[in-house]
DNA sequence: CAAAAATGTGACAGAAAATGGCGTATTTTT
DNA sequence: AAAAATACGCCATTTTCTGTCACATTTTTG
C-alpha cells in the first residue's frame, strides 16, 4: 500500500547519504521513470525540502549541504528533557557549541501543544542556576548513583515523594520522604530541595549524599515557591 | 497535488494535540468519509506510528502518551552540535536530565550516513575535557564575546584560520592567525589549541581573552596530536 | 441483557491520482 | 555545436483512493 510514500521516504534518505545523484539514477533504483522521479522531486520540493538541481553535464540533484540529516522522533519524556538540558546548558553560560542550537530549541517549543508548552514552563521554573560550587565542595564530590539520579529526576518531573537514605555533612545518616520541589546546580552538584514529608518543613538535600532512593506512588501538590524562601535565601542564584 | 500526504500530516499533527478524536471527528475536519480516515489511520500505523484506539462509548483514537511530540528537522550543523552538546554534558558529570537522553544520541547517530559519523567522531576526539577551573579563574571569567564564540567553532569544525586579537595574561595584545586544532573546556572557560600560523607553532588561548576575531577563508590540514603534546601536558584531562 | 457508540474490515464501482512516453525548452559543461 | 543534465507540458493508460454499504467486534450505559 502506498508504494509512493515509501518512495518518497526512499528518496529522501538516498539524498541525505549520496550528496549528488542524477534523476536517471534514481528512476533506476527505484524502478520508474524518470519522468516520475522528476515529479516527486517537485513534490518534496512543495513539501519544503530543499533540494537543489545542478543542469547540464556533470549536474544532479542534492540536498541543500545544510540540511539533510533528518528527522529525529522524540517521545514527549526525551523531548522534555532535552529541551531542559539545553536551557540549563545555556543558563551555565559555556557557549560554543550552544549557539546553533536555537532553531533545535524553536523547534521542540513548536512541538508541544499550549497546554504542554506550559506545563514544561512550570518545570522549568523549578530548576535553579547558581554559582558554580567551590573548589573544595568539587573535591568531595563523586557522581550519585543511577538509580538516585533516575528516582529524583522522575519525582521531581512528575511530583511523586521519593523515599531516601540521607548522609548528613556531619556523617548522620537518616531515612526520609521527600517531595522534590526545586532542583538546583551548583555545577557540578544537584541539590533537591523539598518538602520533608515527615517532618513537613522545606530541606535542602544534595543528591550525591542520597545514598539510596524507592519512588512512592503517592504524588505531591506544588506549594507556592515562597514556602521554600527559608531554604532558597543563602545561594546566589543566577536566574 | 497530493492531497492524501497533506491529510496525513494535518491528521498526525491533530492527534499530536488532542488527546483523543473519534473517527467521526477527524473525517468530519478532514471533509472526507470516515472510512477513509480509517484506511489513513491503518496506513500510519503501518508507517510505525503508535496510533492507539478504544472501541466502544466514549473511545476513540490516539497517539501513544509517551510518543507524540513529533519530528526535528535538523540541519547537519544543528545535529552535530546537538550531538556534540549532549557528549561534552554526559563527560562534564553533572547527569539528572541526560539520563533520558541516550535515544536522542542513538537516533542522531543513526541519521548520519557512516562517512559522515566518521567525520564526527574525528571531531569529538578533538574536543577535550579537562578539570573545573579553579575558584580564581571562575571570577576573573566573563564569556566571550559572540562573534568570537562564531568564528571560534566555525574554524574549528570546518578547519579554517582564524584572525584574532589576543590579550595575554600579562596585558599585552597581539595579532595572530590560528589554526584551532582543539578544544580544551575547564568549565566554564573553553582554551582554544591551536597552531599559530605566523610563528608556526602550537599555542594555548583562552576564548575569553580574544578580543576581536576574523574569518579568513584558508582552510588547514589537522596534524597528528603528538604535534600538541607539549601544549598539553600540563592539563588534567578526563578523556 | 440489550441498545448505543465506538473501531475494524471486506467488497465494489466510480473518481481521482500517478505513471510512462514523448516532445520541447533551458542550462551548463566540454 | 554537441552532450548531458534538469524542467515541464500533454495525454492515454494504469493504479490507487474514495465513498457506500454491510457486517463483526468491543465497550459503555441504561
Amino acid at each position: 500500500m502506498s508504494k509512493r510514500l515509501r518512495r518518497l521516504e526512499m528518496l529522501a534518505a538516498q539524498l541525505k547519504q549520496e550528496s549528488l545523484c542524477t534523476v536517471k539514477e534514481l528512476a533506476v533504483q527505484q524502478g520508474v521513470s524518470e519522468r516520475t522521479i522528476s515529479r516527486d522531486l517537485e513534490l518534496m520540493r512543495e513539501q519544503g525540502l530543499p533540494i537543489d538541481a545542478d543542469r547540464g553535464r556533470g549536474g544532479g540533484v542534492r540536498l541543500d549541504r545544510n540540511w539533510g540529516v533528518g528527522r529525529l522522533n522524540l517521545a514527549y519524556h526525551e523531548a522534555v528533557d532535552l529541551l531542559i538540558s539545553i536551557e540549563v546548558a545555556e543558563q551555565m553560560n559555556s557557549p560554543l557549541f550552544l549557539g546553533q542550537l536555537g532553531t533545535v530549541k524553536r523547534q521542540l517549543i513548536a512541538s508541544f501543544s499550549p497546554e504542554k508548552r506550559h506545563r514544561i514552563e512550570r518545570l522549568k521554573a523549578r530548576i535553579l542556576i547558581g554559582v558554580t560550587a567551590s573548589t573544595q565542595v568539587q573535591s568531595g564530590f563523586s557522581a550519585p548513583p543511577d538509580q538516585v539520579v533516575r528516582h529524583v529526576h522522575h519525582g521531581f518531573v512528575d511530583q511523586q515523594r521519593i523515599q531516601i537514605r540521607y548522609r548528613r555533612e556531619d556523617g548522620a545518616v537518616s531515612r526520609r520522604e521527600i517531595e522534590p520541589h526545586f532542583l538546583l546546580l551548583k555545577y557540578p552538584v544537584w541539590y533537591v530541595i523539598a518538602l520533608d514529608g515527615l517532618r513537613d518543613a522545606p530541606r535542602t538535600f544534595r543528591c550525591d549524599r542520597i545514598l539510596e532512593s524507592r519512588m512512592m506512588d503517592t504524588t505531591f501538590r506544588l506549594l507556592p515557591k515562597a514556602a521554600f524562601d527559608s531554604v532558597l535565601a543563602g545561594n546566589e542564584l543566577l536566574v
